[in-house]
DNA sequence: GCCGTTTTCGGCCCGACTGTTTTCAGTCG
């Protein structure tokens, strides 16, 4: 599908504008443009070629990123993206895919070493030059060359049933903890994308710090991302990302809310919340410092005067 | 670059984790 792809190059100008140090939110308007496009339902060349004009209504895209997506549509190119490819270098954006470099890193490399593609920077890291650099040390330039090791670890977008699959063995693994109260998946498995990114979990219980330490036991891990009181992420041996939360009851749904996204949708119940004065985080719907909702989802969308939305529609 | 139930200007979601630091910057989701 056209849309992927136009996805790919609205992220890759938003990548490349950022190293160039252009404006936070130009820049975050291409990536919330990418997202909105991936998120789009419908095949954009073929509303594009029956003259939908749901084609003009897509959220997050204005005049600019419009005459984009029809650029592409038509030329299967984008000028722009060209020109900043020639200007930057397309080395450049392979160090950008590492795992934990983004385009403040990037641009320290490049500016303190002149390094411009993944070669160069894996002999810099060898031999210990990155480590001498700004907000650099010995673990970072250990976790750079592991990056550079393991670059296609957990990148790839996996069909729908595998993602689903691979969930609900994990949660039967974690059912055996005993700590456990509740356990759901989130992300865009629970919203039934076609493709997932990764699978995340999340989970309630008395214990996080035992609960981390089960989720860590499963054998079908192959690396440890990370892992923190409340968050941690693995890649499992079949190339799948698992990461879970610990959340506390009272809180669960709302991280459900949270973490089932889109992101696209998150910002929209932010800044609908916003307008009336409440905040809304994964911890809940807050007025003041006063909680109303978090329990459910089903209780934060009542609080917020919101008909309840399916996960599956849970796009613009 | 996008957007509008006080706006066509002046805002733009928010918190966890890591590694580097002595209070924070960068990255990620």
């Amino acid at each position: 599908m056209v849309n992927d792809r136009i996805a790919e190059i609205f992220d890759e100008i938003g990548n490349m504008l950022e190293i160039l140090g252009e404006n936070v939110f130009r820049v975050r308007a291409y990536y919330r443009g990418a997202e909105s496009v991936r998120n789009f339902g419908e095949d954009l060349e073929a509303l594009y070629k029956s003259n939908d004009p749901s084609i003009e209504e897509i959220p997050g895209i204005g005049k600019d990123l419009h005459a984009k997506i029809i650029e592409i549509i038509t030329t299967g190119d984008c000028k722009m993206h060209g020109e900043l490819l020639e200007q930057i270098g397309p080395g450049i954006l392979e160090i950008l895919r590492l795992r934990g470099i983004g385009p403040k890193k990037v641009k320290l490399f490049y500016e303190m070493l002149g390094i411009s593609n993944l070669e160069q920077l894996k002999a810099a890291a060898e031999s210990g030059a990155l480590a001498t650099l700004p907000r650099m040390g010995e673990k970072s330039q250990t976790a750079i060359l592991e990056a550079i090791k393991n670059r296609s670890l957990g990148k790839e977008r996996i069909p729908y049933d595998d993602a689903l699959n691979a969930a609900e063995k994990y949660i039967e693994h974690m059912k055996t903890c005993p700590e456990l109260e509740q356990i759901q998946y989130a992300g865009s498995l629970r919203r039934k994308k076609d493709t997932i990114g990764d699978v995340d979990l999340l989970v309630s219980g008395k214990d996080a710090i035992k609960i981390r330490e089960h989720f860590l036991s499963y054998d079908p891990i192959h690396t440890v991302l990370g892992a923190g009181e409340t968050k941690s992420s693995v890649i499992l041996k079949g190339n799948i990302q698992v990461d879970l939360r610990v959340v506390d009851g009272e809180s669960f749904g709302a991280a459900l809310l949270y973490f089932t996204g889109s992101k696209h949708f998150n910002i929209m119940l932010r800044t609908h919340a916003l307008k009336q004065g409440l905040k809304v985080n994964e911890y809940g719907l807050y007025e003041g410092e006063k909680k109303i909702a978090g329990l459910t989802e089903e209780e934060m969308f009542e609080a917020l005067g919101i008909d309840f939305v399916n996960p599956e529609d849970r796009e613009e």
